[in-house]
RNA sequence: GGGGGCGUAGCUCAGUUGGUUAGAGCGCCGGCCUGUCACGCCGGAGGUCGCGGGUUCGAGUCCCGUCGCUCCCGCCA
């Protein structure tokens, strides 16, 4: 294979040279890195993809290639040719993974010259993320990228390995579909064959996934690109990958160990510590009432208590306001700890940035003493019972939000998080799997209290159908360090159940036909019971490298406001190829003048 | 759709209560330099202070609008 590694210019890789190729001739290709010009000696750092290499440049021994040295720039693209020698000892690199070694040049030749880059590349120091997309060929050539290229390559070569070796067949489903019911805005595609109508980019390959199974290839994996038209986040892209997989013939334990075995060989390969599976599970109802989400961060605590049975009584509005309708009371104990009243309002314009009327803040006093604004409108046993209920002790700083359950969670919830990132709670290097099960099978509709799937319609119930409120989903949830890295269920594979399922979501035989006739068919041919998971690839490979946002372990992302600075998609096209797929584009309004005021 | 932060040299940033000539480090260009590795030393170039308007004797600084980037809410697994 080393044949197929080499090619014309290059015999080695820079990076991989040891003391052992001492004495040998050899070539290497690369980019300049850096240049230490002399004026006599000429040293250039050589980067190729394996690494760095020092290139030396004797005025005496090699003059043409020596003066030839001077006139090189930083990213010049270059490949010399010399002979491999050690180093004094006085004069090893210790930081450099070639630091014993150097390249004495004989012959260089510049294969093409560089502008100055638009950044440093010699270093990863941060950049205006637009001006890193704009030039995103010369941002991947930084360290910080092309490390995380490489490991992603990596993580998804052991997802490859793994699940092969478990009996899965990789099958490629279409990327032109019709919309499936994921619930977010699909990206659209006209069709020119049949104009006025569209294709929908897929936001996941569940349907054709479930058909594979009745279609008895029984364990099938993809990585798979899937779309969704919805605002962008630091973990959220329009486009974005996932490890799709399904089996048949299994119930939740299967797929939980298939995707414990899966990820524990992508964390032993990424290098970060994991506790060997299997993870600890914690059910939704569970996980919402000590941390106030269903993707906790289990790293450190600061969980939430209920205080409203202390307060059942009260006469305080706030309180009791919220008990009275159907609301919670409940808090965290922050701890001992010097907090200036500016970090008080921060938490509370966070409680109210996630609906919250406000936050209740009181340092815990001598006796049953609080000192807080709100404490003189509670009784003794009334604050005696709040301590009580937070394990509190004297000098404790306790944070108590009142309102209805979703909003109490949801503030405390962030609250949490963000008095984990004020105090550094987070422990450097430890990493958390946990598995949150026993889902509801459906929700209110928050906008119109229709009942919809909390996982998706395909999800297999557990319980009494006749009850919908009470039905739990087989589904399951994988979470790493408070992120939500994947999600599955055992699927549907019964017809009859599928059509209670639409029934309780509202939707009719016709329009379960129209959309989804051609999996309800199938299912009649003889389904195998089924189940799967999908992960989220983005989201994995940035918690393994480190990083905050999913863009910077993928090539080529979108900004923000879903552009792409690089080429400039989305634009306009030709009034040619709308006329073909029989459109008409509505002008965009256009921008103020610049001179118009 | 809404809220917060940011926008000053190629990059990262400073710029005081509004004050006359807008700075630093790195990079870049030129010169010197034979063991550097963030090489060093000397010299130099480089600015529509995002854009438009306003207040003012005077605006990088204050006000309004707008564009872009980013984080978050909504939305979305």
């Amino acid at each position: 294979m080393s044949a197929l590694k080499a090619n014309r210019f290059r015999s080695v890789w820079a990076g991989e040279l040891t003391e052992a190729d001492a004495g040998r001739e050899t070539r290497v290709s690369g980019w300049v890195h850096r240049r230490r010009d002399h004026g006599g000696l000429v040293f250039i750092d050589l980067r190729d993809r394996s690494g760095l290499l020092q290139l030396v440049f004797h005025p005496e021994e090699a003059p043409d290639a020596h003066s030839a040295a001077h006139s090189l720039r930083s990213e010049d693209v270059i490949t010399v040719s010399g002979k491999v020698v050690l180093r004094d000892q006085a004069q090893v690199n210790p930081e450099m993974g070639t630091g014993s070694i150097e390249l004495s040049v004989a012959s260089v030749e510049r294969l093409a010259a560089a502008e100055t880059p638009p950044f440093p590349v010699d270093e990863d120091g941060p950049v205006d993320e637009l001006v890193r997309l704009r030039n995103r060929a010369v941002d991947l050539r930084r360290s910080g990228m092309s490390s995380a290229l490489q490991l992603r390559h990596r993580v998804t070569r052991t997802i490859r390995n793994t699940l092969d070796e478990l009996g899965f067949t990789d099958v490629e489903t279409p990327v032109l579909t019709r919309s499936t019911p994921e619930g977010a805005r699909d990206f659209l595609v006209p069709s020119r064959t049949s104009p006025g109508d569209f294709f929908a980019l897929p936001q996941s390959p569940q349907l054709f996934k479930q058909l594979l199974m009745i279609g008895g290839i029984e364990r099938y994996f993809q990585i798979a690109r899937c779309f969704r038209d919805e605002d962008l986040r630091a973990d959220r892209q329009p486009e974005f990958t996932q490890l799709d997989l399904e089996m048949s013939f299994v119930e939740e334990e299967d797929v939980i160990e298939v995707t414990e075995t899966v990820l524990a060989a992508v964390f032993r390969e990424a290098g970060i510590e994991v506790a060997a599976p299997p993870w600890p599970r914690i059910t939704h109802e569970e996980s919402l009432n000590r941390f106030g989400n269903d993707r906790p961060d289990t790293r450190f605590g600061l969980e939430l208590r209920n205080v409203g049975e202390a307060l059942a009584s009260t006469e305080f509005k706030v309180f009791a306001g919220a008990l009275s309708s159907g609301g919670v009371v409940w808090g965290i104990n922050a701890g001992s700890a010097e907090v200036p009243r500016s970090e008080l309002d921060a938490l509370t314009e966070t409680a109210k940035r996630h609906g919250a009327g406000g936050l209740v803040w009181a340092f815990v006093e001598e006796g049953a003493g609080w000192r807080s604004p709100v404490g003189k409108f509670l009784t003794d046993e009334e604050r005696s019972g709040v301590i009580a209920a937070l394990d509190a002790g004297e000098g404790d700083l306790m944070l108590i939000v009142a309102d209805q359950r979703p909003v109490a969670a949801a503030a405390l919830s962030a609250i949490r998080l963000e008095l984990a990132e004020r105090r550094g709670l987070v422990p450097e290097g430890e990493h958390h799997a946990l598995w949150v099960t026993e889902f509801p099978m459906f929700e209110r509709d928050s906008a119109d209290g229709r009942w919809t799937a909390l996982h998706h319609p395909f999800t297999a119930p557990s319980g009494d159908m006749s009850k919908p409120e009470s039905l739990r989903s087989r589904a399951y949830d994988i979470v790493l360090d408070g992120v939500e890295i994947g999600g599955g269920s055992i699927r549907i594979h019964d017809p009859a159940i599928q059509s209670a399922v639409f029934e309780a979501i509202g939707m009719g035989r016709e329009e379960a036909d129209e959309r989804f006739g051609f999996l309800l068919r199938a299912l009649d041919q003889g389904a195998p019971p089924h189940g799967g998971i999908a992960l989220g690839i983005d989201r994995l490979v940035a918690i393994c490298a480190g990083r905050d946002s999913i863009r910077d372990v993928i090539a080529f992302p979108k900004s923000a406001s879903s552009q792409d600075p690089l080429t400039g998609a989305p634009g306009a096209v030709d009034p040619e190829q709308l006329r073909e797929v029989g459109l008409i584009a509505v002008p965009k309004p256009q921008p103020t003048k610049p001179d118009g005021g």
